[in-house]
DNA sequence: GATGAATGAGGTTTCATTCAT
DNA sequence: GATGAATGAAACCTCATTCAT
């Protein structure tokens, strides 16, 4: 792939990240990523197609969990929530823009299919994740996990005054270690 | 106040809840609401005071929930959860709005103070309650809770399939009754 | 006349001057002056109709050099120089004003009349003192002072630096007093 | 430099000569043009600018003058003046423009330092010519020239009956001419 | 006399997109 | 691959003006 695409994507994705799908412009993009803007379509088509392909080439986070799979089900419980904490600390920009477009109407209506098809995989490889541990209900605990992350990443990027972050992660590590022992216990 | 600003203020809203802020124009509101374009910056200015008007409008949760301070602390939090399932299946809307605001960064700027002190609001009615209750780490927990409710607000509201509401509810009441009940009899 | 319409007026008139007249919005006068924009329009029907009313009321300099047609040519050629740079640095507005609607070419068309008079008047009134005095060339010399105010108001009203107000009036005074000798002594 | 940005500079110098700055819209200036609106934001940024370019493609008056550096201060001074009436004769349009800018406060505003500096560029060309002829006063005189020159321009464009023109520039180089006689005989 | 509501026309500007080169 | 020129549509906003009260 050509060096300026490359560029394009990478300034896109920031762009889309920190202004929103709307807000940003192919002008801007163009600009910052030192190209002219007839590029930019030369490239992409237009401006749906190019999120679009910074849609696919962002890092789908489950896909790394998922990989390791040697490990038991506790193990892998526990990596992808520290996983998670650890990538919301360093990854926020990613965060941003996976949640900007999905609330955004005009790019949920674009990457519907994708969407749906990266938070269906998520979810059942939770839910699994939980009846492999034995856990009960598991499909409304796997929804429960996700809305919290969820919820703790928005209240985390958004959040006007300092975020207790390392505390949520204690609580929520302690919480499903506590749930993983109860169940076992039984 | 006029039958036409209201008007105004009840489709803005409505759009900025289903397209977003920016995504809305003047022109469009006008037209829903059956006024002139001229009319509105009539009334309100501009577009970012019609948002603030909007915003200050919006009934504001917590106030609600504050109001029933005669019940013990079980009820009140009890009564928070139950409110909270009960207003997000019916007004959609409200949240689908709040979430906008807070996410995307034009509104988030021009509201800042508006919202930083309703969320300060709500963290700290709830930490009350869980100072009330004797929960340990109410710091933590208040944060986890709204997490919760925000990440559930966010998967239901933006749910690609069927998302199940009830039994996240039942989690939830569960969860919390279970948290209260081993406080006391600590 | 009511109290209301004075004062529109007025703020009319340094509006007028400060900002042009096409600057100028009725809604801006109508706020300066505490009325609404409608009582503007109550009192003046429209936007040109106010500024013929402003021109008529702005004091017409002319007409009071007129007045002093008791005293002698000599006094009263030197009466017209004094007067002119003694209001030039005390009522720059009006000066401001009476540039701008000369030069402005909407509000040249709907006031020529109006200017074309008191233009008439002004050139006859000196080309007759100069007639008086025996001055050679009357009407080009006429044209000459006309243009030199003119060119000096300017110059001082729109000085980027200081202006040497009070070097140009000896100057101008000085010039017109050896004009007058030399006739005399032919 | 493109034909259709030279044929917008052009357009622009006009309309806003006729018009003033203030009362020319862009969509005006395309349509004149033959070209769209958009493509003057294309190659101006915005009108302020498209304002900026016009005013430095204007030739600057002085800057014609002082080439003439070859020939006598007496010569200087007497083309100064010849060619100040031969081009206000044919240029009316340039002269418009210049008054216009400096009068309009939003331009003067904009144009504030380029106008400074050509302003007190011709002002000191003309004091270096006065001291050259030995002539008195040599700043009052310069500032007296200017505004003799500006209020001829006004007087000429702007007059609504007929101007004498050629008696005016006769008076104006006899003045000069028996100015540098005096100058030399004292 | 005085006002607030209401509007149509028009202004500057941005933007996604196309096209010739 | 790469660009500058070019455009139509639509955004926010202003303004003179009218009308009912």
């Amino acid at each position: 792939m050509s060096d300026k695409r490359i560029k394009v994507i990478e300034v896109a994705t920031r762009l889309f990240s920190e202004k929103g799908f709307d807000n940003t412009s192919i002008s801007a993009i163009g600009k910052e990523a030192g190209v002219s803007k007839a590029l930019v379509f030369h490239h992409f088509q237009n401006k749906d197609n190019l999120l679009i392909e910074v849609f696919k080439q962002s890092t789908n986070v489950i896909s790394e969990y998922s990989k390791n799979n040697k490990t038991t089900s506790v193990d892998q419980l526990m990596e992808l929530l520290n996983t998670f904490f650890d990538r919301l600390k360093v990854e926020k920009e990613y965060f941003q823009f996976s949640i900007n477009i999905c609330i955004q109407q005009s790019t949920r209506d674009l990457l519907h299919d994708l969407i749906a098809e990266r938070s269906a995989g998520i979810q059942k490889y939770i839910q699994q994740l939980f009846d492999a541990l034995g856990i009960e209900n598991s499909l409304a605990k796997s929804y429960m996990l996700i809305a919290e992350l969820d919820g703790i990443a928005i209240n985390y990027i958004f959040a006007f005054t300092h975020y207790p972050f390392e505390e949520i992660r204690q609580e929520m590590i302690g919480k499903y270690q506590l749930l993983i022992q109860n169940t076992k216990t039984k």
